[in-house]
DNA sequence: TTTAAATCCGACTAAATTAGTAAGGTATTA
DNA sequence: TAATACCTTACTAATTTAGTCGGATTTAAA
């Protein structure tokens, strides 16, 4: 039940995003260093995230990332569900035709709309004003 | 954020415990092959378990594991919380030495609470009276 | 028009985790 | 004393995760 490295360097690259909302895009590099997380890796976790359509690219000189909506807009349950594929804590598909007696299912999701109804009402721009810590 | 196998056949065979919680003790044998699960595999989960505290186990013929306290005490959350060593989906301690002014901390801390919340409120008892499967 | 900065893309590797097996020991009861 | 069933540790194979690498493409600035 542990977010993966590649969620958690999400979540802080989008935040990072936040803070500069109003000086145009940041670069893969900026982020990185920012942030402390690998390069290479950071620009395979933005593509995703444009892909996903939260945040859009900028190529060429000068260019970079930035959010498509503004922070007030973005929900950290977004993020996360694009990172990790789904909010949902099973590990089959809810139709789930192999073992459909699984006596777990009813758990799993209840804790899937715990969790959704949690990060869904947390967005980027409340965890810029508690401070970037522990609050 | 997926939930191990080896958590979903711990519940699964603690519903099972709940099920058969007037008949005396069951065996490994009887829970595997009741639930399809790989027989050296439950050993190891229900062991756990055992050391959690929340099974009882009685060695020798006609021995096997049974439930600590009623279905109606024993809540989900302690048996994900045994099985996944934590409810909390952070990478990192709670003191987090090495990244201080991580900023998904309070997200983290956040999807714990509403995990926690959620879980240990769900008891087993609940889960047999809507039914083995999806309800 | 050239050059440098940056995203984009796919393939690859290494480390870590997970799922499951295997073997032998120990307690209990019939 | 024999059978049953838990107990413990060690091992292996498969999968996932984290991260790297090389090169292609786009863009703005010099
Ligand atoms: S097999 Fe689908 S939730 Fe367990
Ligand atoms: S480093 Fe501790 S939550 Fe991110």
């Amino acid at each position: 039940m542990k977010v993966s490295q590649r969620t958690e360097y999400g979540i802080r690259a989008m935040i990072s995003l936040a803070r500069h909302y109003d000086d145009g895009p940041s670069s893969i590099k900026e982020i990185a260093t920012g942030e402390g997380i690998p390069g290479a890796f950071l620009e395979q976790i933005m593509a995703e995230l444009r892909r996903g359509g939260i945040v859009e690219s900028q190529r060429g000189v000068n260019g970079g990332y930035m959010l498509s909506k503004s922070p007030n807009e973005t929900s950290v349950g977004t993020v996360v569900e694009i990172l990790e594929g789904s909010l949902s804590p099973a590990r089959c598909e809810s139709d789930c035709s192999k073992m459909p007696d699984c006596s777990t299912r009813t758990v799993l999701k209840k804790i899937e709309e715990s969790i959704t109804k949690t990060l869904d009402n947390i967005y980027l721009d409340e965890l810029l004003k508690v401070g970037v810590h522990e609050e």
